[in-house]
RNA sequence: GCCCCGAUAGCUCAGCUGGAUAGAGCAGCGGACUUCUAAUCCGCAGGUCGAAGGUUCGAAUCCUUCUCGGGGUGCCA
């Protein structure tokens, strides 16, 4: 996984918990990219080494994308630099150089598009490959969705492959039902309002991923009796979805058995940029491994735990660092709206003062502590629980007006799948807690009704609190 | 060409179905720790809400046009 895949994950983590959290049955559905031109490119790449006598059996993550890279040079190759040169103009040897890579790496690109028929197919030597680096990959994505502190399993994983039985027998149906037609060797649905028809078929039989999209859709409704699907994809994908919301429609894919309509919904997110304006990269122009941005993340917040307390043990230390450091990726990442894109930077997604992640955790911390200094001093918090309110100070007095906003809040975000909106939310009630913090004392307090008063409020932010970032999927810590 | 999206304080961004003096964070300046965790709090300063029209009692929010930026645009995903 790459930063590309961060907002995904984690958006996608975050508005199925929140329908989960409003009571309705979410069936979480990765639609992991594993049956296309890319993987087949590996695959070709791989089956030629395993023919020229190397072996692939020990093949590892890292060498897995060390032929990636190669298959995916091989494939394009200086394709855009013949392109540049055209435009520009060279000399004459450059351009026959480059001709020359070129026309390679379009030989490199018909082997590769064989290799997805095969696949696509079932060739047995090709599918054997396949689950080769299926399983590397998904070893490491589902680790990495674990650190994350995403609830992404194994089961929740429905990659295009398994869709493949799926694919021939839905494109016969649209031919039969005349929903599909056929143009210039290609198969297409029209949709209505847009002007490119939906490509399912290509000239040499291979499908495309609207046509997986389209077995999905129907699967979704007519098999797992979804009514509202919601797909969290790049906004770059607008049209891809829009054409395949039609198509489905047109061909019925959309109602259920009981005769009523599934919603269609791309919950489109903006991207994740470089400071050069283009999306994300490293220096050399590679995009950037997502588990290295965590591992950043980790260093820098153990440096500021371990200096916050410098008393702390390693052993209680680590896992504090590590969640601190992911909710503050976490946080930035939900916290702007879906749609914008946002310019990537370590300072930014590290922040651990001001509106971050980290501020939502530290005020919960200082709630935990109050009542283990309650405890510690014999005063029966329990008792607390039924206490009238007593709201003078502005400050308690807004921090109350704050939760009861809580259920609005909670439904609204849902129903717009925007977890920005329950991240502001949250900011807002820890900053309104931190003020009543300070202003208000709870346990130095020798007044009892005020007091419980108190402590009933800070139980209430606690359990508010905590259960929104239960909900973002943002972790929480008892000290830090 | 056509389609989609964005533009709010020096910087990063909130502002949900139109509602009172447009709010935060960062950066800057000034305060607050012998006190429930200062990863905090309080104050000051900072904005013709890209531009122009329009609808409305009322517009950052809705409509139109334009400018700038980004993206997409049948045989990749």
């Amino acid at each position: 996984m790459h930063v590309g895949h961060l907002r995904s994950t984690v958006l996608g983590d975050a508005i199925a918990r929140l329908s989960e959290r409003m009571g309705h049955t979410v069936k979480r559905q990765s639609h992991v990219g594993d049956w296309g031109l890319p993987i087949a490119m590996v695959v070709q790449k791989l089956v030629e080494l395993e023919d020229s006598g190397e072996s692939t059996e020990t093949i590892t993550l890292d060498t897995l994308n060390a032929h990636y890279k190669a298959a995916q040079a091989e494939c394009k190759g200086e394709l855009v630099a013949l392109k540049t040169i055209k435009k520009y103009g060279s000399h004459p040897k450059a351009l026959v150089e480059c001709e020359l890579r070129v026309e390679n790496a379009g030989e490199n690109m018909e082997r590769a598009k064989s290799r997805l028929v095969a696949l696509q197919s079932g060739d047995g030597r090709s599918v054997k490959v396949w689950q080769r680096i299926y399983d590397i990959t998904m070893t490491e994505c589902l680790a990495t969705c674990a650190r994350l502190h995403t609830k992404i399993t194994d089961e929740h994983s429905a990659g295009e492959s398994t869709y493949r039985e799926e694919l021939a027998p839905l494109v016969q149906d649209l031919v039969d039902r005349k929903i599909a037609r056929e143009d210039d060797g290609a198969l297409v649905i029209d949709v209505e309002g847009i002007k490119a028809p939906c490509l399912i078929r290509k000239r040499d039989g291979g499908f495309l991923y609207a046509t997986t999209d389209l077995a999905a859709i129907k699967r979704r409704v007519s098999k797992l009796g979804g009514d509202r699907l919601v797909y969290c994809v790049d906004a770059r994908q607008g049209l891809h979805f829009k054409q395949v919301f039609g198509a489905a429609q047109k061909a019925g894919y959309d109602k259920k058995p009981d005769g009523s309509v599934a919603q269609l919904e791309h919950a489109a997110f903006g991207m994740v940029m470089g400071d050069n304006g283009k999306p994300f990269a490293t220096r050399s122009g590679e995009s950037a491994k997502l588990s290295d941005l965590l591992d950043e993340a980790v260093t820098r917040a153990d440096a500021a735990v371990a200096e916050k307390n410098p008393d702390m043990p390693v052993s209680e230390r680590k896992p504090i660092a590590e969640a601190v450091a992911m909710a503050a990726i976490k946080y930035t990442d939900l916290s702007t709206e879906r749609i914008k894109d946002y310019v990537f930077s370590f300072d930014r997604m590290l922040a651990f003062e001001g509106d971050t992640g980290p501020y939502l955790l530290y005020a919960l911390v200082r709630i935990q502590s109050i009542f283990r200094k309650a405890e510690a001093a014999g005063i029966d918090a329990n008792a607390a629980m039924s206490a009238p309110f007593i709201l003078e100070d502005p400050a308690e007095k807004s921090l109350a007006l704050t939760l009861l906003k809580y259920p609005r809040t909670l439904a609204s975000t849902t129903e717009a799948s925007e977890p920005s909106r329950l991240c502001a939310y949250s900011y807002e009630l820890a900053s309104g807690f931190s003020s009543f913090f300070d202003k208000c004392p709870v346990l130095r307090n020798d007044d009892p009704a005020s007091q419980a008063s108190r402590l009933r409020l800070c139980d209430l932010t606690r359990r508010v609190l905590s259960d929104a970032l239960e909900t973002l999927g943002i972790p929480t810590v008892e000290r830090m």
